[in-house]
DNA sequence: GGATATTGCTCAGTATGCTGACTATCAGTA
DNA sequence: TACTGATAGTCAGCATACTGAGCAATATCC
């Protein structure tokens, strides 16, 4: 067996283990306690109010039975709404409230501090071409999980 | 807010994403049910015939509370067996069995074909390059998760 | 030797993520 | 219009991961 160090899932996984949990604990430090799941479906919403549960999902990737859940708790906490659709009556309308609102923009600090650590072994440079990297690893790779990411046609 | 393209954190979620898909395809396509992290612990429990449940999580960088339940599966599938430790009554002691060796034999290639599927996108020497940055980034915030990888010093 | 701290493991609870199934609704078409 | 297929959302069930608590056993220190 090879090393685990030659692993590209098994780097990717401690990666994001690490990336977790810098982010929960830059965001708790400020004060808050939201997920990294739940602060970029909140971001998300607010970037295209009104948007529906499966537009939301392929714009970040999520699975749709995934979503679900995710919104309950921003739901739960007043930081967004729940609406039926007028034009779908299958269809729920998204919305942030004046709350989430205030979270995001109180939160954001924290969540760009989290961004600098998870990269804090790496040159600017490093990381940079890190980001590539998995951007071009992930474009090759997007239709092969089941939530891929789903630019929005207008 | 900025790109999600441009946070780490998020780049570092979906390329998990797609990877752990693709090893699941491709392990079930060779016909078994083995998931990553199963897959991880077996491998090294082989390679480390006897040790504690501590000393596993720290080789692959588990939480303690997680190995519990894979163990769990692992042994119920009949891959590996959990025994009492005779030096230390609270510790187990685990064993790859028979089956685990066969299976991990005849995984191995579906195994070796997920970590080349997951970089189809990158050049070989982008590949490198990327597993280099990762084992930099993840050495340097090692300790910032609650499960770091601890080498075993003998 | 006995109090104290530490360690190995488990468990309850919560949050992603997934598979697969189901309901309600919508869209297209014969 | 009735049929068919697709779509939006939810739910049950399973597998990571984590927090925090607890139990039993071991180590340490006085």
């Amino acid at each position: 067996m090879k090393d685990n160090n030659h692993m590209p899932g098994h780097l990717a996984r401690r990666f994001q283990q690490i990336a977790v949990a810098v982010f929960l604990a830059e965001v708790a430090d400020a004060g808050f306690d939201l997920t990294p799941v739940q602060y970029a479906a909140l971001a998300t919403i607010k970037a295209n109010p009104g948007l529906d549960q499966v537009t939301l999902a392929g714009l970040i990737a999520y699975d749709r039975t995934t979503i679900t859940g995710v919104i309950d708790r921003l739901v739960q906490k007043g930081l967004a709404e729940r609406r039926p659709s007028s034009r779908d009556r299958r269809a729920r309308e998204l919305e942030i409230t004046d709350e989430g609102r205030r979270t995001l923009r109180k939160i954001t600090p924290a969540v760009e501090s989290a961004q600098r650590i998870m990269l804090r072994g790496l040159t600017a440079k490093e990381g940079e071409e890190l980001m590539r990297l998995l951007r071009k690893a992930i474009a090759a790779g997007n239709e092969l999980s089941r939530a891929p990411l789903r630019d929005v046609e207008v």
